[in-house]
This record gives C-alpha cells, sequence and structure tokens, in this order.
DNA sequence: TTTATCATTATATAAATATCTAAATAATTA
DNA sequence: TAATTATTTAGATATTTATATAATGATAAA
C-alpha cells in the first residue's frame, strides 16, 4: 500500500480525482482530459489504485476506475481531528463550500 | 502561496501538524521528537507556513508555531467533497474515529 | 490466426525534494 | 560590547518524482 498523501500532492492525480466523482472512466476517456500521454495517465492510475484512493474493475479489454469514498471520509478524518469541531459548525462549513448533492 | 498538498505529503510534517495539535511549539521543541537537525525542522515549518497550514509568532528570539484550523477545515472539504455525505453517517464516523473532544 | 484496440510496463531523463554540515542573522544576557 | 542562544539560510548531495517514447500484454474483431 502506497501514500495515499504522496497520492494526491500531485495536481494531475487531484483533478483525476474530482473527474471521477462525476463518472467512472477508462484511461483512455481519462487522458482526453489532460495534455500528457495515455502511459503518463496510467502511472497516475496505478498510484491512485495502490493507495486504495480509486478502485479497479476490469471488463474485457477495458479497465473502469472509479472512486473510492470510503478512502476519501478515511483521509478527511486527518483534518477532522486537527480541528476542535462541533457539527453544528462542520455543516455549515460543508454547505458553505457547496458540497454534498442531496 | 505553496501548495498545501505537497506540505501535507510528507511523513514528517504531518508528525509536526499532530504534534502542534496538542500545543504550541517552537523549532527546538519540534526538533526533540525526531531524529533531524533542526535546519530540517525549519524547511519543514516553512514549508506549513507558506502553505498556510501553520501561524508564526515572533516572541523575542523565540518562534512558535501554532495549527491553522480554518486551513484544515478548508482541505477537509476535498474530500467530503468526494464524498455523497449526509451528515448523519458523516458523524457517525467522526465520533467513530474518536476525533473531536466535545 | 492475423490485425486492431486498450492498456500497462520498461527505460531514460529532467526536475523537485529531503536533509546534512557550515555559515549567517537576530535577539538576549553577562 | 562580547558571548550565548534560537533560528534560518546557503551549498551540496542523494533520492524521489513526473513524464516522454518504445516495447509488451491482453482482449476483441476481421
Amino acid at each position: 500500500m502506497e501514500s495515499p498523501w504522496k497520492a494526491i500532492s500531485d495536481d494531475s492525480r487531484r483533478q483525476i480525482l474530482l473527474l471521477l466523482k462525476e463518472k467512472d472512466m477508462t484511461p483512455t476517456e481519462i487522458s482526453k482530459h489532460f495534455q500528457f500521454t495515455l502511459p503518463a495517465v496510467s502511472i497516475h492510475l496505478r498510484i491512485l489504485k495502490n493507495s486504495d484512493l480509486i478502485l479497479e474493475n476490469k471488463v474485457g479489454k477495458y479497465r473502469i476506475y472509479s472512486l473510492n469514498k470510503a478512502k476519501a471520509l478515511e483521509m478527511m478524518s486527518f483534518f477532522a481531528g486537527m480541528w476542535d469541531y462541533n457539527l453544528k459548525s462542520l455543516r455549515e462549513f460543508l454547505e458553505n463550500q457547496k458540497v454534498g448533492k442531496r
């Protein structure tokens, strides 16, 4: 298991996570959103997968990558721990950030 | 402003953040918790400060570093956004993680 | 079974990073 | 003012990282 902190330190990889938030995608699909080559995307995906931030699903010759939301939640708790939170202000903050679409 | 994501990708720097969670400290104090030298600590602190994750307060010949909780909360929202959260499960998760002391 | 398509791995290289020792700066104390 | 203490900056080096091109592997289609 590689470090998820190293994994998310790269701008391109955080962009990939944001892409996958919208929908599951193949490497080729993802590469169309960037300037760099397919091998580069492949390596970014390997790093994200090895740090458990995304999941891989093989379907025929395709590979479909998706977010691992459980891991995102786990990472979140590092920052939550930094903060002397209470749930009211947490809710207010999250709602101001306009995250969470329900 | 440097990237806070690069800043937290280093194990030692995350350790420093966890130390500062307990109390504000000077570089010398912090360095006693690690194997590496004071110049190395100084550079880590500069990186954390330049990415807004910690705050610096000059008092005489001392420099006192403290967590910037607002920034921690901001970082948290990246992961919150990954996650199709609802507040009930968020509370349960955070409480299981035993973070937040109130 | 040959060819095309989707994807990863190998190899090389340039850039960024962590950390050391030594030197410099800044404030305090004798 | 000189010596001491706290900290940062400079310079050097070894390691890690991102990404390109070329080669390989795996599945599907002709």
